[in-house]
DNA sequence: GCAATTGATGCTCATTGCGCATCAATTCTG
DNA sequence: CAGAATTGATGCGCAATGAGCATCAATTGC
């Protein structure tokens, strides 16, 4: 038959080997100087050893005892470290979020949520893998992650979705580029320009040129990269003009570049939360995403950037 | 307040998961189906969170499980591999050392110490992670083994290292090869025969190959296989000759094969002992690790393997 | 020698954890 | 698709446990 005791008896016997007295080992653990006495004896008896030799006046670890406070001491601070003590979270407590987030969201999205759920809970640590759209659903549907970050639109029976906010495709361009003297510009006004593209099956191209295949828009790539930064790169290097979802570009004022809302029509990507159908989430992680719902999701109802 | 709970919740809540049953592990744990149901419901109110999800037919761990079943499973090997269970051997102290190995070391370097050491403590269990030497050095790190043996070199401010012994590369060769007949051979006379050698970014090919450099050498490697041993299967079909650690190769009398010691330069890896550094062992791992510096520390000074 | 202090014990009582019986939900089989 | 089988959860009664208070015996300091 294997051991048993508690917790609490390990840290009965570490706390009156440091305190060298069951009164003071008492007072530290909030029970009664009679009430620690049973429950070293009774972990004494369990064990079949004695741990500690005691006189009336005098309590020291035998040889076993000895042997046994390290890793004593070893198990209690992996146990008091580990996720076992979320319930303290509010405090000192640390925990892990782990989630998927699309590169473009990662940069915009979360660092504001994260520094405010980290002056919360400041021990909360975060793995963010930022994946492309496909990649990243992958990973939530593998449950390598609690939630992700992704477009919203491919059903899959096992996933749910939360909207989060609306994130339209803009122009971006260099200041001195023609297109950037308009407020706005519409579709047909970019034909004439070299087009730079993020690659044809990634989420946002597919989204993007099925959006305008119903307005029977074609447009002219000329440049196809892999990143959407790129994008942004040969843009500002002067090689063409960009559509980009407005969470990828430089937000507030940049020296060389501008972007331009895109009309007739308005094409937008949904940003939403993806989560495994059924699947709890850990505290710190429910927690999290519920300032993230709260803070982004109220951006949804108002179409803007928080 | 910290944390309080029993020994057998943590068994019950391994077992469940181990068993996705809480019949089966009921009967594990000597416990009736209700008894168990209530414990885990207990723990469960104790942390604050759930553990499991189940419905009357299905139950898994949640994320929060998921995360703790790695520690919990550490801890109850820890605590009944340790002294606590005294009871239980009776006679002999029990305990348990996890250490990561190089696959070649683990084969040669430990049956001998191991067989030294359990004459002396018959009841300390091994677990050994024969890994190659970066996952080893990162299993260090990540304190998931409480020392590893590994190729010295890479310097990390985390960890420390005890040198063991000189391991030197030598040919492989099958007996009826030309270079079989020679005593020994320089790296020269290799140049014209197939060299079967192991994949680019191992630990062995990095260390050779940047030794090898050093003195202007350049082997044309023939074959490019993943394993050591898969180095030397090659080696005795005829398809060519190999630069092995003499560690990888096979010890005493072979029906097929050779091995020569190559001079001009001698090459050769440190094997040593890695450590966390500031990490204590426990009081098994501390004694073996004794025993493991005094036999094959020995041999390190001699430059020959005990 | 006496007082102060400490760990242990007797006692009472509230709390806890057990197994049995049973329920509701889920899944499988005919 | 309905019924049977199985599973995890709950109600209940009861034995076991752990708490604090009062007190004891032993030890040490003045």
């Amino acid at each position: 038959m294997s051991i048993n005791c508690e917790i609490l008896d390990l840290r009965a016997f570490l706390s009156v080997v440091e305190l060298a007295s069951f009164h003071r080992a008492a007072e530290a653990l909030h029970i009664s100087q009679p009430a620690l006495s049973r429950r070293i004896q009774k972990l004494e008896t369990v064990i079949g050893a004695p741990l500690l030799e005691r006189t009336t006046r005098h309590v020291s670890p035998t040889a076993l005892g000895v042997e046994l406070v390290p890793l004593v001491r070893r198990m209690l601070e992996e146990f008091d470290g580990s996720l076992f003590s979320v319930r303290e979270i509010g405090v000192n407590r640390g925990g892990l979020v782990t989630i998927a987030c699309l590169p473009t969201a990662a940069f915009y999205f979360l660092p504001t949520v994260i520094r405010q759920f980290n002056a919360e809970y400041p021990n909360i640590r975060f793995r963010i893998l930022d994946l492309p759209a496909t990649e990243g659903l992958q990973a939530v549907a593998r449950g390598e992650v609690e939630f992700g970050i992704n477009i919203m639109g491919t059903s899959d029976p096992d996933l749910a979705f939360d909207r989060l906010v609306e994130d339209p495709f803009v122009l971006a361009a260099r200041k001195d580029h023609p297109l950037a003297a308009r407020p706005e510009v519409r579709w047909a006004d970019l034909a004439p320009y070299h087009l730079i593209t993020v690659y044809r099956s990634s989420a946002n191209r597919t989204l993007l040129d099925s959006a305008l295949a119903k307005s029977n828009i074609k447009l002219r790539w000329f440049y196809e990269v892999t990143h959407l930064s790129t994008s942004l790169g040969l843009v500002e290097a002067g090689l063409g003009i960009s559509v980009l979802p407005q969470m990828a570009t430089p937000q507030g004022e940049h020296p060389f570049l501008v972007t331009r809302p895109i009309r007739n029509p308005e094409i937008s990507r949904t940003i939403g939360v993806v989560r495994r159908r059924g699947a709890s989430l850990s505290p710190a992680a429910e927690r999290f995403l519920h300032m993230l719902m709260g803070t982004w999701g109220k951006a949804a109802l108002a179409g803007i950037k928080a």
